[in-house]
DNA sequence: TGAACATATGAACAATCATTCATATGTTGT
DNA sequence: ACAACATATGAATGATTGTTCATATGTTCA
């Protein structure tokens, strides 16, 4: 093989090494999309369009034990895509993020609905 | 508990669930962010944006064994989000769809980059 | 204070999935 | 036809993750 193509070579994978995003950035990318990969968790965020919702009344519209609800809305607290107000026993969530309906408009656009 | 205590409470939950999207839609979602759940798949993506690219090409820009680009690959191709031009001996991969690039954005977006 | 209820959480289990190794398929140039 | 190369893929493995059960924490009301 000659030296320019080598060189060629070399040129476009370094070129396309620098356009791409920041190693960290990536990683943190694929675990922002990892909230979106479970239907729990879709489930509970569309039921979370309507308005704010109790965790036992989010268990019964999907018709899931509290359990399951309760951890996964841990994770959706961890990623900031919901928030908590609590009042006497319950615990009322609602949507963090006018962004999540963009995303989800996306993803329904892309799998044609 | 009275009855109309009973009657509102299934109000919002009837009027919650006929709010949300179809189940098979909902599971359709989820698969489809699972999708971009993965950081070699970003990874392969964001070195897509450049322009197309040949499998071991892309294994050397992700300093990845080949064969673990096939797999993510193939993934790739069967959510739609790739389309391949066989030449030869290679395969150039490049991306299906301008789509991507917005889903990208606004996952970025939401990380705060 | 005690009973009933709502929520959170740790441990265990089953299922899913990304990666690797080995190898098959297909192509180019000699 | 053969050697060298590029890609694809099945099987095995290790890691991650969603769900369930049991239980802890915290609140309300009698």
């Amino acid at each position: 093989m000659s030296e320019s193509t080598h060189s060629h070579h070399n040129e476009l994978l370094n070129k396309t090494r620098e356009s791409m995003p920041k190693l960290d950035t990536m990683f943190e990318l694929a675990d922002f999309f990892k909230v979106f990969s479970d239907s729990t968790r879709i489930r509970i965020m569309s039921a979370l369009f309507q308005g704010e919702l109790s965790v036992c009344c989010i268990a019964e519209i999907l018709n899931m034990e509290q359990s399951t609800i309760s951890h996964q809305l841990r994770i959706l607290r961890r990623e900031n895509l919901v928030k908590v107000r609590k009042d006497g026993k319950q615990s009322y969530y609602s949507l963090a993020d006018e962004h999540i309906r963009l995303i989800f408009e996306m993803g329904l656009e892309h799998i044609g609905e």
